[in-house]
DNA sequence: TTCTATTGTTTAATATTTTAAACGATTAAT
DNA sequence: ATTAATCGTTTAAAATATTAAACAATAGAA
């Protein structure tokens, strides 16, 4: 179960991220002050209708309310060298954003595509949508029967579904980082 | 917002799939079967409180009670001029990758950061994940009660039902592309 | 039919939440 | 120090939810 799910709390640590007195909130949910505190403070147990009136102040929907307490806590920051080196095919360098690829709903890559590198004719991902910006260099980016050249601050998106391709004609080093929802590989 | 939740049809629909009485669930659940024939009703909005030693009969978590919402030939190359300019705050600028956010799964961003500049306080957002790569200055990061100054290449990865913060403290512009599923504004 | 068991509903009494207003504490300005 | 404004808390009264028990309807078995 949810074992410790302290309405209370959870209400008053929402109420202060937003920055915002019981009085406040109260006016903007159209309850009373004196409910909202006696709901942070677990002395009454709210009804649905006036805890949805008062998250309404917020906003925030009953089942975020609700689903704080299911959020895990896991590893949040990285490194550059903590990176996941992917296995990267002629001069082609994936660095992953995380591990725990499982765990996640999203793919992100420092990616580095040396001088004259290619991902190769074409593969076809499952079904996912991918995208992403050129950081330095140039990276000439085929899907299905389009194909250009980007340069720094350009970007690409497209559905993973589509054959695709990625070279760098330059004599730089490419440097891009891209997502990737849900994760292919 | 979720609309016109109805808390009794819902109820009413899990007892069913279960196969349950409302004496019976009443039983297990350590309420009075009139009780849950009024929550039914809708007659009453039960209290948080009886609402949970209901689902507790079933069983069901009340996050999951709530969670209703589902989370799903284009555009493929975007020129550094083509990204669209997303409102931003003192000194932070968004480019977002494609201008047609309903039907993407995916947001990207590449965003930069002022010197001194602040997302400010914090923020919740709805249900999604998110991640990014620094590539130029400093950023710093607070993540509900977590915080770390990221570099060049760093990275960092976060359920975005986390409050959370980005604060430029370096006297040089900060550029990250940063990437969120489903997107979020 | 008649009995028994089960279903969901209703109602008066009880328990709890919600309100409205007052209270004390804190901060900032004069 | 003294206002004035704002904060969170408290309390008696009003509103609402919950209980316990009775009610009505259905179905199956004797």
């Amino acid at each position: 179960m949810e074992a410790d799910f302290d309405v209370g709390q959870r209400l008053r640590g929402v109420r202060e991220m937003h920055s915002l007195s019981q009085r406040e909130l109260a006016k903007r949910a159209g309850v009373t002050n004196g409910t909202i505190s006696l709901i942070e403070q677990n002395r009454v147990s709210p009804s649905i209708g006036s805890l949805r009136k008062v998250l309404q102040g917020i906003p925030m929907a009953l089942s975020d309310f609700f689903a704080l307490d299911a959020v895990p806590r896991q590893k949040v920051f990285f490194a550059a060298e903590e990176l996941l080196e992917i296995a990267g095919a002629g001069g082609i360098s994936y660095q992953q954003v995380g591990r725990d690829l499982g765990e996640r709903a999203l793919q992100i890559l420092h990616e580095r595509y040396a001088p004259r590198s290619d991902t190769g004719k074409t593969l076809l991902r499952h079904e996912s949508e991918e995208g992403g910006v050129v950081i330095r260099g140039q990276l000439e980016i085929t899907v299905g029967d389009q194909r250009r050249l980007l340069g720094p601050g350009d970007a690409y998106y497209f559905d993973s579904r589509l054959p695709h391709r990625f070279r760098n004609p330059g004599d730089e080093e490419c440097e891009v980082v891209s997502a990737c929802t849900p994760p292919s590989f």
